[in-house]
DNA sequence: ACCTGAACACCGTTCAAGT
DNA sequence: ACCTGAACACCGTTCAAGT
């Protein structure tokens, strides 16, 4: 039942596939060191040797998931600033998916799902998954633009707690009634929240 | 070295002190059951029964810290740093209040009042009266801070603004499934928001 | 350099056994 | 009911030892 990793790769690229195959079975999976290790079939030393942390690996998985294997909106365009790049995959990940045509409907469905009653362990944890996945997106994004150096070394893990956080006010801002339009502020809190995680200069 | 529990309190007593003095000490705290279970001199067991999970244990021990330690208005006490004070204020716009007992309550009613099912104009009226009196405290704050000199002038309208944003992510935050402890993470979006706010030097 | 697997120092939760 | 502490099934990281 267990995939195992395609022959012919190195250590190295069987971590890599191993990690990035986990995140395609269930996106907001965990990649403990010791499921890695047992998909890729190496040792945990040997993942270690090729990955020092979990960070990197995760990293190092992300860059193969969203860049390799998935389409890519503006973020590696080097002709726009780094910071509209930014903004720009936030505000992708602001638009509705799935069975949700508006923001009222999708935050409605995400409250009679995970909020409403004492939601099980297994909406739980779906949520769960769904957020992490968002948040990995977010870092993803600093990571490959830290790469370009265009985003100063940092916490990246909580820039993307910060994001996500600014993200789900906007978007639940623009369930909830207001006076006049919003487009306004919406363009500026991004604006703000995205100058406060690259620094001062931008 | 370690602080050990007051006398003649009971065991779950002696952990709820002991949660949040470590949370006292750092806000940041991992809070596992070992550690708070040593400092309140019970075994882990005992921990567990009187708080079956980890979340069990952090939610009455927040409770303890925000709602019985920590009640007071500091917007007007200059010896406190301004910065620390508008931080204070947000947190204090946080706590659910009314009919509500948790973020998940109070956010329940504000969708079934007020986004699901296309409102009347009365409710939408309503809401937005709600969310410019939430506007309105948080620039007072920054006036208030500002006829110190604390606060740099500015467009205090724009800074609420984007303050409320986050407000309303922190919250919904705290209303959604979450693995580990938000305490941290909001403490920190609160900063970084509130920094974002004030400019560079705080 | 690359790899192994044990060891270390942690987690949260469960549970038989005591009082 | 309350409490104990061991046990279980996990973590991430380190490291001596092999090739």
């Amino acid at each position: 039942m267990e995939p195992r990793p395609p022959e012919g790769l190195g250590s190295r690229d069987r971590i890599l596939w191993a990690a990035a195959s986990m995140l395609g079975d269930d996106p907001g999976a965990a990649l403990s060191v010791r499921a890695v290790a047992a998909r890729a079939e190496v040792s945990t030393g040997s993942l270690r040797h090729h990955f020092p942390t979990q960070r990197a690996l995760l990293d190092a998985a992300l860059v193969v998931v969203y860049d390799y294997l998935l389409p890519a909106g503006s973020l590696h365009d080097a002709s726009i600033p780094a910071r509209d790049r930014l903004i720009d995959n936030l505000r992708s990940l602001l638009v509705p998916t799935g069975e949700a045509a508006t923001p009222q409907e999708a935050w409605l469905l995400i409250f009679e799902r995970y909020v409403r009653g004492d939601p099980s362990d297994d909406a739980r944890a779906e949520y769960v998954a769904i957020e992490r996945e968002l948040r990995r997106r977010i870092e993803h994004a600093h990571v490959v633009l830290q790469e370009e150096g265009a985003v100063p070394e940092g916490d990246n893990a909580r820039r993307a707690s910060f994001l996500m956080t600014v993200l789900i006010g906007i978007s639940v801002g623009q369930a909830l009634p207001a006076q006049e339009s919003r487009l306004h502020s919406e363009n500026d809190a991004l604006h703000l929240a995205v100058d406060a995680v690259l620094g001062p200069q931008g």
